[in-house]
DNA sequence: CGACATGTTGAGATGGATCAACACTTGTGG
DNA sequence: CCACAAGTGTTGATCCATCTCAACATGTCG
């Protein structure tokens, strides 16, 4: 990944008060002063190509990221090159936490398309806690929201068959795009392949495939030049078990 | 669960002072200051007995726990009643702070064995946060941790086999008692039944049971009233494609 | 033009699910 | 004391959801 300082050129601005983000209902308000110390613990910002890595998972780099714009996923691999994606990262989700401190290997991150981040030192973190606790709670916030992220999947994974997933998986991505304001007329951009729905619902490409082809064929959605469009939203919610729930804004780092 | 104020008699000391999983060599030290926040933040110790719920799936009580003695499980189920079992607890796990943040629906947690739990209230945490950032920081390790956790589950559930998941739940449960000394004789205290580890794999309970029988058969573990036995730890580790890792201290709250 | 990534489809194989018994233990009430 | 129900573990037979293998279509890009 290129990682600029903050002054070059880049899709984040340079200063975090034109943050793009931070202007949509999806996000948390935050004080000037936090604000402030925001923009300073930011170390730079930095842009990573589609299908590049952001974090190794054989090298862990030790930064934290938040990601501004564009794609990314989570993933373990076993030796053999077995692949499972742990979660998929849109903008405004914090990214590396989990290397700080788990004692499980750990696991990488990918860019799905081309993706801005803002960049900030894992020695800093410390710092913010000390300093803005209220910055601290909310990263607490941000690693338990990503734990439950986690959860939904290994119930996914564990217990729904391969309809289900697939549902499950359209559904709760169409939903997490949409709080960002990106979808239109039931439609969003959905910059992922095949191997990488399959990836995340342990499943197998061929199988995936004939799945998602029967759930389109039933006019449930339709998925065509990387855009993925909800026909028929209520039986996808039905079949996946999927229920709604109140939305509520979450922080921003 | 009965809940009883801290001067009441339990398994958890009165005072945090004397508690006996601080002496441990699995977890960190916390100063003086610390220890007495944390006593002061414990708001009572608790009682759950075998198979009774801490925390309702349906009705989250918003409590904040750290387990004390026995062991215990986080869950989530689909409508229809199959049942994800997300990770074991084991004494010093912190339960609860997802069903504060998440915004997904929330996870039940149920006790294995009867089970001694130290209860604090989920409004004193943001003052946790503001006078003790050291405090706030190690529940922020704890919940990353967590999600490491799961992680590790998922990666099990989504991509490995029957046999390799069998493998990996054996090693890791050993591999975590053992951290907090509680193995002998390459032998530990195993109070989960062939359904829980059916629910935490992702299999069923009668293939549970199969491919729990064939590892036993080649030698690699032994399982008895209620008591696991590693009797071919290089194998199972090859098996589940396991690393052990350097031991790190976590937090304890 | 060929190389490569991606998606599609069919045929056949199989790991794991489901169904159905039965054994053993424990606790309970009569 | 026995009879019985409930929880747990075991095993065999059969089924089927999903995997694997194989082939081919399409689009992009050098």
């Amino acid at each position: 990944m290129v990682i600029t300082p903050p002054s070059s050129a880049g899709p984040c601005p340079k200063h975090c008060r034109d943050c793009r983000l931070r202007s949509l209902d999806a996000f948390n308000a935050v004080t000037p002063q936090e604000l402030g110390f925001i923009h300073d613990f930011r170390s730079g910002v930095g842009l990573a190509a589609a299908g590049t890595s952001i974090i190794s998972e054989q090298n862990p780099n030790g930064k934290l990221f938040t990601l501004y714009a564009g794609w990314a996923f989570r993933y373990k691999t076993l030796s053999d090159g077995r692949r499972q994606i742990l979660n998929f990262l849109l903008p405004g989700d914090f990214i590396g936490l989990q290397q700080e401190f788990a004692d499980g290997a750990s696991h990488g991150v990918e860019a799905l398309t081309d993706a801005a981040l803002c960049v900030f030192p894992r020695d800093g973190l410390w710092d913010l806690f000390r300093q803005f606790p209220s910055l601290g709670y909310d990263v607490t916030w941000l690693s338990a929201r990503g734990e439950g992220m986690v959860d939904e999947n290994l119930l996914t994974n564990g217990r729904r068959t391969a309809a289900e997933r697939v549902a499950m998986l359209l559904i709760h991505l169409y939903r997490r795009v949409e709080r960002l304001g990106l979808a239109t007329d039931n439609t969003i951009e959905f910059p992922i392949n095949q191997q990488h729905i399959a990836d995340a619902l342990g499943l197998s490409l061929v199988h995936t495939n004939k799945t998602l082809r029967r759930l389109a064929q039933l006019g449930l959605h339709e998925l065509r030049d990387g855009r993925l469009r909800l026909l028929n939203p209520r039986a996808l919610h039905r079949l996946a078990d999927y229920y709604d729930l109140p939305l509520r804004r979450v922080p921003l780092l």
